[in-house]
DNA sequence: GCCGTTTTCGGCCCGACTGTTTTCAGTCG
């Protein structure tokens, strides 16, 4: 069996979850969380570098023990520790841990006194009233109980950043209704921009005597109050997104919001730092025995540890505190600095808008170009163009070009990368285009090696520019495929071609560790909308987002270029 | 299990809310 980065990180969560059930020393168990974390987010496939160079490299958090257990793994696809646990703790159990509620104690209580193993036998004790006799347990968590188990099933899981953004938009207007109200910011994994979210996590400065959490739970699509608390409450919506409402007043804005963004990994960091300068942080400030020295904005409280202020987007604990700390931060992309978009579809094909439609759009937005690159025929679904339609279209485009003011419309395709690597369309038609966007739309099952080697073929064809949504994942809908993407852009980097962050909110792709991991390699990376429509392009502050997430800064994005400085990138080849 | 501008041993972020308890453990973020 193939052993993946994410199978080495579903064993080291297995083993923390069944560590934590046995009351093991909780950083061990820290550890292995950590160590899961590390594998999950490494750009680089780890059994492919133990391969090449016989060792990893040195990974924080990742000490002698389990950098010998990542060998074991990889080399045996086993983990002795894990099959140790097994024998000691049933396997299924760590399932009981998803029950929101249950944690590591109840979950050895329940199989201690009840024998409990499994969700139906946990459901079955439940009804028969079992739970309710244990120590530490009562009807009321009974009941609890009960209820998460039904809803574990149908569950929604995480909610797609554009999805999630409209209830927050709501919803904040809704808070800032509510008498002595101050501010009311979207923190958590939102403002970090990832690109699902679990739930919303709100921060809201108030008056002491306001009555905002009262308001709160009286929202009307509330389906249920999981805790309400004067300064703490949690609901979830009938979408079944939780949100989560914090309340402090206007003096601990700065460390409250700080501490809500998170990630939980880079608080950890944070307040490390700080105690090592013998201070606290919490929600409420930054302390120095029981003096408050900062806390009213994030710049403060970052600068009690040394550290300039970090955006919300480098905030994973994967290496910002140090690149902070030495004065290295990147200066991270902005829409602002967009030029232009270089992929954007008509009624030509899948699209709804004609050309000047588009063109305007575009100017709208401020771009000095817009890239129209429709599918090729091969995507019949989408009506892609045979080489007489791009023809007509081409001479479109031209004579459109002599009416627009302040805009310029760019010759492009987004041709289908065939099986054999061979592109949809034939040289003679490209070579009249000023940009070729290459993309996977077919075969998605193709083996690693195979599905590599087809788009490093593609990609070696002369007029290849742009690599579309380069792992072809959809957002909770469909897999990546599996390609060796340091290779790939390791020969765009040859080849002079570059690589798209699709900014569609359901594709997002490249992924952040993938952008960075191009940013390392020297290849620039083009932020598109892939427009179907006018309104399509306010999707580009996702891709924003994500870039941002993979450290991207202006020069490393090709369409912050203006147009006369692209128009020499996009023909550099080879 | 990891790690070191006090350290190779002894620490490891910090607080709110719930439910069960009667002062606090467990869970969560």
């Amino acid at each position: 069996m193939p052993i993946h980065n994410a199978d080495i990180a579903a064993i080291f969560e297995e083993i923390a979850d069944l560590l934590e059930i046995q009351d093991a020393n909780p950083f061990r168990v820290r550890a292995y969380r950590n160590a899961a974390r590390a594998m999950g987010e490494l750009g680089r496939d780890v059994k492919s570098l133990l391969e090449h160079d016989g060792k990893l490299p040195k990974l924080p958090g990742i000490g002698t023990d389990l950098d010998a257990k990542i060998h074991e793994i990889v080399e045996t696809g086993k983990c002795a520790l894990l099959e140790r646990l097994h024998k000691e703790l049933p396997p299924a159990i760590t399932e009981l841990l998803k029950i929101p509620g249950l944690g590591p104690k109840r979950v050895k209580a329940l199989y201690h006194d009840l024998d409990v193993q499994t969700l139906e036998q946990l459901l079955r004790a439940a009804r028969d009233g079992r739970i309710r006799a244990l120590h530490g347990f009562g009807e009321k968590t009974e009941r609890n109980i009960l209820d998460a188990i039904e809803s574990h099933i149908n569950q929604a899981r995480r909610f797609k950043l554009v999805v999630a953004a409209q209830y927050a938009d709501t919803l904040i207007t809704y808070l800032g209704k509510a008498s002595g109200v101050k501010r009311v910011v979207v923190a958590g994994s939102f403002r970090r921009m990832r690109e699902t979210v679990g739930d919303l996590d709100i921060l809201v400065t108030a008056d002491a005597d306001s009555k905002v959490m009262d308001h709160f739970t009286a929202y009307d699509e509330i389906a249920e109050i999981l805790s309400h608390g004067p300064t703490r409450s949690s609901v979830v919506l009938k979408s079944g997104l939780q949100v989560d409402v914090r309340v402090v007043n206007e003096e601990s804005y700065g460390s409250a919001l700080h501490y809500f963004t998170g990630s939980k990994s880079h608080n950890i960091a944070v307040r490390k730092l700080a105690l090592a300068r013998g201070l606290k942080i919490n929600e409420y400030g930054v302390f120095k025995g029981q003096t408050r020295i900062a806390g009213e904005t994030e710049e403060s409280v970052y600068h009690t540890v040394g550290l300039p202020y970090i955006p919300p987007e480098l905030r994973e604990d994967r290496g910002e505190l140090e690149i902070a700390r030495a004065g290295h931060l990147p200066h991270l992309i902005e829409l602002a600095d967009l030029k232009g978009d270089l992929h954007a579809h008509t009624k030509a094909t899948d699209g709804r808008n004609t050309l000047k439609e588009m063109a305007l759009a575009a100017k709208a937005m401020g771009f000095e170009y817009l890239a129209i690159t429709e599918h090729s025929r091969h995507l019949t679904v989408a009506h892609g163009l045979d080489p007489q339609r791009l023809v007509k279209q081409i001479d479109e485009i031209d004579r459109l070009n002599e009416e627009l003011q302040g805009v310029t419309l760019l010759k492009g395709i987004e041709v289908d990368i065939l099986e054999d690597g061979s592109l949809d369309l034939p040289d003679s038609v490209l070579a009249r285009l000023d940009l070729v966007v290459g993309a996977v739309h077919s075969q998605f099952a193709l083996s690693r090696t195979k599905q590599t080697e087809r788009i490093l073929r593609a990609m070696a064809h002369p007029y290849f520019t742009i690599l579309a949504h380069p792992t072809g994942r959809l957002i909770d809908q469909r897999e990546p495929y599996d390609v060796d993407m340091l290779r790939i852009i390791r020969e765009a980097k040859k080849r002079g071609c570059y690589l798209e962050l699709n900014a569609h909110p359901e594709r997002l792709d490249l992924l952040d560790t993938q952008c960075q991991m191009a940013k390392e390699e020297g290849v620039l990376v083009s932020i598109n909308s892939d427009a179907h429509n006018t309104l399509d392009f306010s999707n580009l502050r996702f891709g924003i987002g994500q870039a941002r997430r993979g450290w991207l800064e202006k020069q490393d994005v090709l369409n912050t270029r203006t147009l006369k400085a692209l128009l020499p990138l996009l023909k550099a080849t080879m």
